[in-house]
DNA sequence: CCGGGCATCGATCAAAAGGTGGAGACCGGC
DNA sequence: GCCGGTCTCCACCTTTTGATCGATGCCCGG
């Protein structure tokens, strides 16, 4: 197709798996690693002077700034390279502001050598590269649009994800106990649930919350 | 030290870990890395082949047996390789049964280049080789023993985590509510809580219970 | 053989949480 | 300018949970 190789950056705060991307990339001819970075402003820093067409980016980093801001930073300037999201994680938190942010593809880190490759030649193209665990969930997400927490609800739930009770939510977040009540009225409606365990172990499954 | 290399067995589901942990260790003139595993079972196999004086074991694989239980397989032999436990995880809910299993030492991925060829040097030697962060959580582990569950407790305690109220967990495990109760009272009295939904969380944080 | 941890139940009571059915205020879009 | 969503709050009532007393049987180790 194309004469030049495909430029790529890589950006992981683990020395092995830059390691191994580098290796399994490498073999191809068309692809020339041209960089790394291991946090996240060094990728954006990196990717803002022009010399990728692909980065490869981890979602998380040790500290500071996370993969899908860098993801973020990186797509907002005109002429950007494409990045394509490469990690562990496969929950909805990771995958949907990564998504926003103008991710190109979203692989997982146990995809084949293969698969790795006909991602980043067809993120290099322009075209969206997800992994097939990813597709189905980003599919039944739209099927189901009931889980669409507000602000608030995620920040309440959050809280009683952290064990604490309606009073000491309500003293948290200065509100009284009747809203607080509110809101978890409407997360267990959403989430199709009737206790507040319940609603947390949904939302840890939908990746609505974390940890 | 020795004339010989020390011969090492990669065992992780990732490819790009897998070619990662090679270019890694290749780099060291005393490593020979004589064997790759995608599975558990096949870690076990070639483990018990005798060609590896270490392994390194990731814990998480696809699907079947995981790397706490092919440790265990894998050291209960005589003549047994070391196993070195190299993974992105490190609660407790890992560490304990790895180590508990006969795991050499415990890495995590994100460790430099050095450190990982010292700990492989160190596990060949027969001397533990632990992660600093996870030395921490052990020693932290030692001092405060309270939060040891008995088996029905933590069985109770994950069905809270699901969400079931204490009636579903009677009737899923055959009890009445009163037993139910008398072990979530205990659990809370062990991990300093005073709620299913705080209990939840803690046993997270503490690695007790997964997801 | 006896103590202690474990697992199993009972009863009572106060506190917390959940269900129902509202209401007012703000704000952005059609 | 009105509609809908969001956020805030109120009252009443039922169910669940947690706290605090118990009690019994089992098994294991000193």
């Amino acid at each position: 197709m194309d004469d030049l190789p495909i430029r790529i950056l890589i950006a992981d705060d683990h020395p092995v798996v830059r390691a191994g991307l580098r290796a399994v990339l490498e073999t191809e001819p068309d692809f020339a690693i041209v960089a790394e970075a291991a946090t996240a402003e060094e990728a954006v820093e990196l990717a803002a002077s022009g010399g990728a067409d692909v980065v490869l980016m981890d979602l998380r980093f040790g500290g500071g700034m996370n993969g899908s801001q860098a993801t973020a930073a990186i797509t907002a300037r005109p002429g950007a390279p494409r990045v394509l999201v490469v990690t562990t994680y496969d929950t909805d938190a990771d995958t949907l502001p990564a998504i926003e942010a103008g991710a190109t593809g979203y692989l997982l880190k146990d995809a084949p050598p293969e698969e790795l490759a006909a991602a980043v030649r067809t993120a290099a193209a322009g075209r969206t590269a997800l992994a097939p665990a990813v597709a189905d969930r980003l599919m039944n997400r739209l099927r189901a649009p009931h889980t669409a927490l507000t602000r608030r609800e995620t920040e309440v739930l959050a809280l009683v994800a952290e064990g604490l009770s309606n009073q000491g939510i309500s003293e948290r977040l200065h509100l009284t106990r009747a809203t607080v009540k509110s809101h978890l009225a409407h997360v267990y409606a959403k989430l199709g649930v009737d206790s507040r365990t319940a609603a947390v172990a949904a939302a840890l499954g939908l990746g609505i919350i974390r940890r």
